[in-house]
DNA sequence: CGCAGTTGATTTCATTTACAACGACTCCCC
DNA sequence: GGGGAGTCGTTGTAAATGAAATCAACTGCG
């Protein structure tokens, strides 16, 4: 039904499969769905909650308000994830001596381990997904992103960036 | 708190602000809010109820299971959007005479009117992206994303291609 | 014909998500 | 040192989502 005749224009010459912004959409969910279900299926983990994990690994210590930064999540999401974590026992929340309103994370030993798997498990899918492009269109669909996402934050106030998944 | 001293590998090397597959997804969400909003402010419209009246408006009359294979929508989504156009006039639903459990869709006078103004908006807003970056990036940006679908869809199983938004 | 299997579309339900209000606390200026 | 303004994190609530169940209608085969 799509791939037999119809392929051109329309009569108003609007295609919506031509158009970028449906294309990004497209794409962006595509690697959502193969991330969640790699990361669903081998540590019982959704994506807030490894990013979460990712991050907190790689800086020690981060308070929730410090992680939504580095994952342009929202506080709500990263309050959310970081209780399951610390239910799970993968994360531990101490209260931060510096400000008695906030909070401190940090990985647990467990947690430590499950970070250990997580990263490289993040790696090799971002290696399989770089196998469908030669390494001149990986790197200019990065530069292309990084300009993009530059470019919209510019266009529609800089406030809340943030990620679905 | 981002912005400053960090910026460099963690102990791990990992840096979640470098990762494609996150990059992807921001871009994808911000974009998505862009429209969302100037479509909301515009025409009241939400981004599956635009796209299925941009597809209708192409191809003049389809079948829900076409719009959700044209707008890699799945059929509720489709049943959904569809189902409030028509409850605001923006579409005719009739019986499929060929198959008694297909329907038809199709653009009242209405419906057409608002068609008229929904595809040049989408194509300002493109054009509005598309600022941001050279000529070259735009068209490498499109190739590497349909390269990376097709790759994708290949690794993933060809079925659920869907759009979240 | 008759019935088993399939497909088109909608509906229902459990889950996820965003948005808003809240309590606790800090900051700061008077 | 007291009080308004702002921030941190959590919780409650309402909307959006996808998976599975449902219903209707077509197809094919005995």
């Amino acid at each position: 039904m799509k791939s037999t005749a119809e392929s051109g224009e329309g009569p108003d010459g609007f295609n919506l499969e031509e158009f970028l912004p449906y294309r990004l959409s497209i794409a962006s969910n595509r690697v959502s769905r193969l991330f969640a279900k790699q990361y669903s299926e081998q540590f019982g983990l959704t994506i807030p909650e490894w990013r979460v994990l990712a991050v907190v690994g790689r800086f020690g210590t981060l308070s929730p308000t410090s992680v939504g930064q580095y994952t342009a999540m929202d506080k709500v999401k990263v309050s959310r994830a970081a209780a399951t974590l610390v239910a799970r026992g993968l994360l531990k929340q101490s209260p931060d001596p510096k400000d008695g309103r906030g909070r401190l994370l940090r990985l647990t030993r467990k947690g430590s381990t499950t970070h250990n798997g997580v990263v490289p498990l993040a790696r090799e899918i971002e290696a399989t997904l770089a196998a469908g492009l030669t390494r001149a269109e990986w790197t200019a669909l990065n530069k292309a992103l990084i300009k993009l996402n530059e470019h919209v934050m510019a266009i529609e106030g800089p406030d809340p960036g943030e990620a679905t998944d």
